[in-house]
DNA sequence: GAGCCTATCATTAGTAA
DNA sequence: CTTACTAATGATAGGCT
């Protein structure tokens, strides 16, 4: 306190934009976490929904709600569209400019189902392949697109192995029902991707092997972790 | 004042939900009104951009916004949607509920676009027929104010072009029935109106075909201007 | 509901840290 | 960019119309 006085108290302020910036800065702290508080107050004692957002100068969000900023704001998309704002005049603007808006959310959404819907041409493909190829692994319509690729990795070591087996033991001379997936069939060719299933055989592995959904989840460990990438909470 | 004491003041009171529905409702009303000027001060003196939106009990909606309360929902929504919230901890449930409402306004815009569409389809094929036909024959009563000035200008054009054919045919001696629009005619070529009469028929279009909603609505280009009817600005 | 009143209580401008 | 202090200003609960 070097001044003389300690302070002058709070004095009444022209109703302006603030030309010092250093001053508005300390003020626009101040009346935010006022504002803040009193939003939550208003929460509280009147049981209300709210939702509050502030972009400071610097683009910086600040945000509040109750429940939840989200739910309120869709609540208010969705619900009450031609509800009055404080400014009444460009209500028409700012409607088609939301239009706009939702659409090019639903333009890039719309791609987004495209490709999954192409995706899941591919994988019906995939399985349809699959299906007569490898009989027994199936149904695998289950699979996402990265968990048949996975698979299918899986399945080329797998042939790779199987492959080098038959080699060892055609050079052995060890043939025979040492090495059949599946009884009465010997694997012959030594290209087991293109197996075509024996009507006569016996099954090895039991359908439901391939389907069990905790497998699926934890053999290939794709349970789609969220993005993450939250920032620190900002609520004063 | 009928009671001893003017007032006891401003008193404080518990900060948790009021149970009196009448004093709530008082509160609310009061709280309200306070905290949107508060915003607003804090709009004017430190130029920042908010949106302020709060649900009643009732279900009733008010809201502020600076510049407007979609354009920064639509900046909060873009920009920076996993902006921490107050609460974060439900924040993944309130992601995914957002989405869901998004995919229901995809579906809905979707279900929009593909009958604009549609009607788009219907139109051009009208609009071809109505080229190679009476199109100016369409009843005026479904025409709104806009639409009625529009055919109006169109009219006025064909009464040119058919003041100068009249005009041109006198000068050419062509005189007579030369210029009847219906059955029989032969209005010859140089019409540019692109009408191509066809000799045999007399009823062109059963009446049924102007009165085509899609038509109406579409070929005019005057797809409802909003309805209006909003309410007065509840910004205090 | 909306307004007015008034005695309180709450916020905050100015300032320095 | 936030906080602490202080005095002046603003907000508001309760009661009334």
């Amino acid at each position: 306190m070097l001044s003389g006085r300690k302070g002058r108290g709070c004095q009444k302020i022209e109703m302006k934009k603030m030309s010092n910036k250093s001053n508005l800065q300390v003020t626009l702290s101040k009346r935010r976490r006022g504002l803040f508080k009193k939003v939550n107050e208003l929460c509280t004692l009147c049981g209300v929904d709210v939702a509050l957002v502030v972009f400071s100068p610097s683009e910086k969000v600040f945000s509040f709600g109750h429940p939840n900023v989200d739910t309120v704001i869709d609540r208010y998309l969705s619900g009450v569209p031609p509800q009055n704002n404080s400014t009444m005049e460009f209500i028409e603007a700012h409607h088609s400019a939301k239009v706009c808006e939702l659409n090019a959310e639903l333009i890039q959404i719309n791609n987004t189902l495209d490709e999954e819907k192409k995706s899941d041409d591919e994988l019906s493909l995939l399985c349809k392949a699959f299906k007569a190829q490898f009989w027994w692994a199936c149904p695998i319509g289950g699979m996402n697109r990265a968990q048949l690729e996975l698979f299918k990795k899986i399945l080329v070591e797998l042939k790779k192995l199987v492959a080098q087996y038959v080699h060892r033991s055609a050079i052995q001379g060890t043939s025979s029902q040492t090495f059949s997936f599946f009884a009465g069939n010997d694997l012959s060719s030594n290209i087991p991707l293109h197996y075509q299933p024996n009507p006569q055989q016996t099954e090895m592995f039991p359908p439901q092997f391939f389907h069990y959904p905790i497998l699926q989840s934890h053999l290939f460990g794709f349970n789609n972790m969220r993005e993450g990438g939250y920032g620190p909470p900002r609520f004063y």
